[in-house]
DNA sequence: CGTCATATTTACGTTAACGTCAACTTTGCT
DNA sequence: AGCAAAGTTGACGTTAACGTAAATATGACG
């Protein structure tokens, strides 16, 4: 039985709970995207770790680079102490806040024509099945 | 003065109208996205060209790969014949369309949560600069 | 105490989506 | 006719985001 009294999760655990493989986990903290604790030389995943990489992983699927993602995640931890860190802060969330919105009109117009290219296709289907007799 | 009498753009037109490289709309028509005619040696891109590529740089906004987007204009336009051919594209239509939707609901997500960190941290900036007197 | 499962570092490999450069060819103008 | 601008086809280079394999270490357990 594996043995872990705190909320941490092993590297494993940690990779069930989210589908993705060690080397993701890994490679985001050498990106600075995560930052687990050691026990020895084994990395634990605390709560926060969680919850930033879901913020990533949303991040991902918004075609986010990891790059960019970092930055945002930035604005999720209480670090930005100086008044100039706080106020590029918050450029930047405006600047993706602004992005984001843009992108969600975007979608909207793309998901309204997808609806309708799906009743074109399915009125072919159905033209397509008459002329079959 | 460039000369075209009809409504096709050089490739230079093209990259101007939409910011791309040439290399890029090559690229496109090696993958199979774009089938611009040709004059000669050198490509003219049509109406339908245009809004092939309006499509594809909307896909690509939305973290879609060119192979995925490939898929999608396969329904825009009025090729696939047969029977099997357009039940595929049916299918692939539903399932784009399920995964954008879904994409939807979580860019709200973000984008509330992303609205509410702002409020953080301008709350954050009025308390910085109220302690520097 | 030995062994097996799990983890770690190091390092090279891979794929997508272009960038960049070289070596032509083709047009548009003068 | 002749030259510069614009376009074309290879072909190799580059970056991001991991995959994969090898060698090593560490912890749990019979």
């Amino acid at each position: 039985m594996t043995r872990h009294t705190t909320d941490t999760l092993t590297i494993r655990q940690m990779c069930d709970a989210f589908g993705v493989t060690p080397r993701t986990l890994r490679f985001y903290e050498a990106k600075e995207l995560l930052s687990p604790l050691r026990q020895g030389t084994r990395r634990l995943f605390s709560h926060k770790d969680r919850a930033r990489l879901t913020l990533i992983l949303r991040g991902k699927r918004f075609g986010f680079s990891l790059e960019e993602i970092r930055q945002l995640l930035g604005m999720y931890d209480p670090a930005g102490s100086n008044g100039a860190q706080l106020e590029k802060t918050h450029e930047i969330a405006l600047e993706r806040l602004a992005l984001m919105e843009a992108q969600r009109a975007d979608l909207d117009i793309a998901i309204t024509e997808l609806k309708g290219q799906l009743v074109e296709i399915q009125g072919r289907i159905a033209r397509f099945r008459a002329a079959a007799e």
